[in-house]
DNA sequence: TCTAAGGTAGGAATTTTTTCGTACGAACAA
DNA sequence: TTGTTCGTACGAAAAAATTCCTACCTTAGA
């Protein structure tokens, strides 16, 4: 396969690389060695292992990295909140065919789904709705 | 990678695994042909390609069969619902660090969100309060 | 009967993703 | 100055996922 940098495609996070970008988000632009040592609280990576990932992102533009000190410093290229929306979307698409109502139904159907999930989500309906009345 | 069919591990479907999965859970059970139609309307696939992962998925149980005819029938092995409410569950923890509200308040401020839907959600919480009541 | 169409099985090739070995430069303490 | 530690870069190996080639069997029609 060819070069593909330029062109306006989403690449679609691979599975560690979205691992690297839950770091990189909970904790704001950080090292190499910071992300490595997150993620080996959960399993064991070798620190060049996460180095080379990091890189990769970073050409994928997934990421950005300050340069100015030996230990570039990454931080991630888009709205946390963006990136986020879009794979929610895509899971709502292909696992629900779209339809935002039927992923909540499920939802709450789990055990995830407490008390102060419903009101939570109450309280998101009520504000949404005043919203619109302005 | 040695044999590993006898654990209770969830092999966690892949992409295209998915892909399969979606047609069987829209059209019930398939044969391979039929699978394979349904996904060439939306990419170019080879026919021995679909059979190989309905195959593969086969082993790995996921899929059943049927192989009273020579034609065999494929049916997903769970039920779609449990399944679905297991990959909802590891999104939900993975990027909403297992805070179902927040990614409902995430998809309420998407453009996926609309009146209906909300109204939808508000039927649902409701029902489940009912629900709740006996 | 012969042939064409369509089915399964299995291995191998390819592509994608992940992991890691090695080389080498900078920083710093002894 | 010298060695140890910590950093990056790069290539290649390994693993995982996907695709497809080939062989061979069954069925149906001419």
């Amino acid at each position: 396969m060819k070069e593909k940098l330029e062109d306006g495609k989403k690449p679609e996070p691979t599975k560690s690389e979205l691992e690297i970008l839950q770091v990189l988000w909970e904790h704001g632009p950080s090292t190499v060695r910071f992300v490595n040592d997150q993620l080996n609280d959960q399993r064991e990576v070798n620190y060049t292992s996460t180095l080379k990932l990091m890189q990769i992102m970073f050409e994928k533009r997934i990421l950005v990295r300050d340069e100015t000190s030996m230990k570039h410093i990454y931080s991630v290229a888009e709205e946390e909140q963006k990136t986020k929306a879009f794979l929610l979307d895509k899971f709502v698409d292909s696992m629900y065919k779209g339809s935002a109502s039927k992923l909540i139904m499920q939802l709450l159907g789990n055990k995830k789904a407490s008390k102060e999930e419903m009101d939570a989500v109450r309280n998101i309906l009520r504000k949404i709705e005043n919203e619109g009345k302005k």
